[in-house]
DNA sequence: CTCACGATTGGA
DNA sequence: CCAATCGTGAGC
């Protein structure tokens, strides 16, 4: 019986919690008691002081849940049609949080068609396509990740602490991708042959 | 109040 | 390379 990750664990830095969460997985639970989980395999951080951070500016209505307490769960729509959902991080008011970009499914929904079921590691490869899949939107905004359903996050398997402490899982740190501010940051990271990761670089 | 644009994606 | 599509927020 594995327990949902702390909101302790997540009350750090998000440039600390982004790579950490890497392994980490993802656990999508419905109403009738169906779950998909999926491996995080690529994550970017955002913090104050960060010009891509959607408070760098100001507190505004769509960012409250970045100043949120850690464990809270922050998605947002973008470009009218997808939407991207974070784990916010770092203490309560701090506004910070760490994007899932991409996951490993262990299940395919059965809602996905011929189409996406070709290619099932990439149908969460990317932050709009594992919402997607997972059927994430707005709805699930403010929801917190530290109670089970509807989403919650579980900690990385021995198993797979092992591979990264042996070398054989590398994790690769860059820059954040399709941003136009603070591009330069390196602040994205991503389990190296990982097929399902959104993009190389 | 208006309007340019975005932490994206898939198709030409 | 480019369009889809709409909520957000900076600026008038």
């Amino acid at each position: 019986m594995v327990s949902p990750i702390p909101a302790s664990w997540l009350g750090r830095p998000s440039p600390d919690v982004a790579p950490d969460l890497i392994g980490c997985t993802l656990v999508r639970q419905f109403p009738d008691g169906s779950q998909y989980r999926g491996l995080i395999v690529e994550t970017e951080a955002y913090a104050p002081d960060d010009p891509a951070c959607h408070a760098y500016r100001r507190r505004t209505a769509r960012n409250e849940v970045m100043f949120a307490s850690p464990g809270s769960c922050y998605v947002y729509l973008i470009y009218g049609m997808y939407h991207c959902i974070n784990v916010v991080t770092d203490l309560d008011t701090v506004p910070s949080a760490v994007l899932i970009r991409a996951l490993e499914l262990d299940t395919l929904p059965p809602w996905l068609d011929e189409k996406q079921r070709r290619q099932p590691h990439r149908v969460a490869a990317g932050p709009g396509k594992l919402c997607r899949a997972l059927k994430i939107d707005r709805t699930l905004n403010g929801i917190t990740f530290i109670s089970k359903a509807p989403l919650w996050l579980e900690p990385r398997s021995p198993q797979f602490e092992q591979l990264i402490t042996t070398g054989q899982h590398q994790l690769v740190q860059t820059t954040r991708i399709g941003l136009t501010q603070g591009a330069d940051i390196p602040w994205r990271w991503y389990l190296a042959d990982c097929p399902a990761v959104s993009k190389k670089g």
